[in-house]
RNA sequence: UGGGCUAUAGCCAAGUGGUAAGGCAACGGAUUUUGAUUCCGUCAUUCGCAGGUUCGAACCCUGCUAGCCCAGCCA
């Protein structure tokens, strides 16, 4: 079922060869923004492995940073991550650990491996040195133990102001690996904690507190992205020095990446606050609740990111290959109906003026027991614009006149005549229809090469549809050879064009997040913000594939 | 130019010394009351490049090359 990746061969041969006996793993957000299709990978790798080997899995808030977090984030992860389909055994917060965090910088200070350290910001970065030149130490690298735990303390009990002092650990200025050149591990911060309060005015950082939470809660297996590479042999070197009983370890994978589609927080932080996009569940954005509110299923994202696979490689999967998982997941759940989103009127002539009727329709070919409706069919309807053209290439197998096409579920019509307004735009077509080609009847007289989709005039219901394409493409992104090159100068100007339509009247009922399939164009939903009974609102969430090309 | 990591088809990705899985895309053809779906077929004599070890190498060794990450009191 599951594929082969490193991280369960991995975990596999720990297993067998004893190094662990259960596996734990967690998926630990910082509260400081909503999770996005990345942040998918990381749940469904997380919770998935703990999965097949009978492990279990944490959902722990990286809250180390008061500044940047907040319980409207806590509240929306939770929501997501469920909403993916996941649920986790303990619900953790790196802040209930504070205190022992804490008692651990002490341990490190009585051995001499971490110092307070009153260097301001700059001079710690100029001291620090640069990617080919080593660092060199701080003048305040050899306090004795006792004033760094004075300090220390002192710093805890609120004593100095933001930034004044720092709290380091004492290893290598002059190691290859700059996480090592006595990285700050506690700083101070005048703030108020969304969980703890004002308790605190010192914090850990990540790359002392992230080591210390995984050992804490005896996670076996934490799983992060490649870019903590360079922090693992710090993770280890703080559990050893920490003395900690549990030893977690740290394996990293490579981040999604998907074409054409802005997934870095910064960005999409960006997009949100410039009133660029209609908030965090914009449509256009991969935040799981953009995607949720856009028609995406939870099914279709767990089994892209499944075929996806798990590597250590960076590259970007084609945002083809998510929509095809889309489609999939909907072929056999989404109703069919008929939507035409660029009306075109047609009288059908020779169909009696005050008749109506009801023709009963299959709700989905492909899977019967979505069973049948009844759609009403009179005199004048709406068909798509782009199913007629007045002088057609080659090929072309719609309406054209002359030409005879199939209504769904209808009748025959032939195109007899063009009515044009005075500037020659084609605004409704005159047609006949044959009673002996009802849909359903058997007739065999003669085949049609086109099948339209159509909606009764007098009945329909007029809709909104929203049609949405990339944010930002990469190929416009590419082209800018400029040195400040800003993704906001390439906003796709068609990523929503909305327009105006109408559906079938039994859709009157259709209430938000409803999925549909409107045939010959896609699948779309009933959108959660806009949509109301008097004005329905459908998203697309994707197109149908085609094969048929508008050329020659 | 210090350190870490990666390189298998247009894209993602299996593969762990015995002769290149799978998915997406693309392209043929059949069926079709969605130009959809479904079905059937095509798509790497070669694994970044160059050497070496071996009866045998995508896998081991050496040397190159390219890409990504690291110099927050962010995570």
């Amino acid at each position: 079922m599951e594929q082969s990746n490193f991280i369960r061969t991995i975990i596999k041969e720990d297993l067998e060869t004893g190094k662990r006996d259960k596996v734990i793993t967690r998926f630990p957000p910082e509260p400081n923004g909503y999770l996005h299709i990345g942040h998918a990978k990381s749940i469904i790798i997380n919770f998935g492995v703990a999965d097949d080997f009978n492990g279990q899995t944490h959902l722990r808030f990286d809250d180390t940073n008061p500044l940047k977090e907040d319980q409207e984030y806590v509240d929306a992860i939770k929501e997501d991550v469920k909403w993916l389909g996941y649920d986790w055994e303990e619900l953790r917060y790196a802040s209930d650990y504070f205190e022992e965090m804490y008692n651990r910088a002490v341990l490190l200070i009585k051995k001499g491996k971490a110092y307070v350290d009153d260097l301001n910001q700059e001079e710690i970065r100029a001291y620090r040195g640069t990617l080919t030149e080593p660092g060199k130490d701080s003048p305040y690298r050899d306090r004795s133990v006792e004033e760094n735990l004075n300090l220390f303390d002192r710093m805890r009990k609120g004593e100095f102001e933001n930034g004044s002092k720092v709290l380091r650990a004492k290893i290598d200025m002059s190691s290859p690996n700059l996480n090592f050149r006595d990285p700050v591990i506690y700083r101070i911060s005048h703030s108020t904690h969304h969980n703890t309060g004002d308790s605190w005015c010192i914090y850990p950082m990540y790359a002392f507190a992230h080591p210390l939470e995984d050992a804490i809660e005896n996670v076996t297996h934490s799983l992060c992205t490649t870019e903590f590479e360079d922090q693992r042999p710090l993770y280890n070197w703080i559990v050893q020095e920490c003395e900690m009983e549990s030893q977690p370890q740290q394996i990293e994978f490579g981040r999604l990446n998907i074409t054409n589609t802005v997934m870095s927080k910064r960005k999409l932080k960006q997009l949100v606050e410039e009133g660029i996009v209609d908030g965090w569940d914009d449509p256009r954005i991969p935040t799981l609740s953009g995607l949720r509110r856009k028609g995406y299923t939870p099914g279709a994202i767990r089994e892209f990111v499944q075929e996806t696979g798990v590597s250590k490689g960076n590259g970007a999967v084609d945002e083809a290959m998510l929509e095809h998982y889309v489609r999939e997941d909907l072929k056999l759940t989404a109703p069919r109906t008929m939507g035409i989103l660029r009306p075109l009127k047609i009288v059908i002539t020779n169909y009696p003026e005050d008749q109506s009727e009801l023709l009963e329709a299959e709700n989905n070919p492909e899977n019967e027991e979505m069973g049948t409706r009844k759609i009403p069919f009179s005199r004048e309807i709406y068909v798509e614009q782009d199913d007629f053209m007045e002088d057609p290439p080659k090929k072309y197998f719609r309406l054209f006149p002359g030409n005879e096409v199939r209504l769904k579920h209808a009748y025959f019509i032939k195109c007899n005549e063009v009515i044009k307004d005075d500037e020659g735009n084609v605004v409704e077509l005159h047609c006949t229809y044959d009673p002996e080609t009802k849909s359903g009847s058997g007739f065999t007289g003669r085949k049609v090469k086109g099948t339209l989709h159509w909606v009764d005039a007098k009945s329909a219901i007029p809709a909104e549809f929203r049609l949405y394409e990339p944010l930002v493409l990469d190929e416009q992104m590419a082209s800018d050879e400029s040195e400040d090159k800003n993704f906001l100068d390439h906003i796709n100007p068609n990523s929503l064009e909305i327009v105006q339509g109408f559906i079938e009247p039994n859709m009157k009922d259709a209430k938000p997040q409803d999925k549909f399939q409107f045939f010959r164009h896609g699948y779309f939903n009933v959108d959660t913000k806009y949509s109301t009974a008097e004005k329905p609102v459908y998203n697309r969430i994707v197109s149908l594939k085609s094969s048929f090309k508008i050329n020659k």
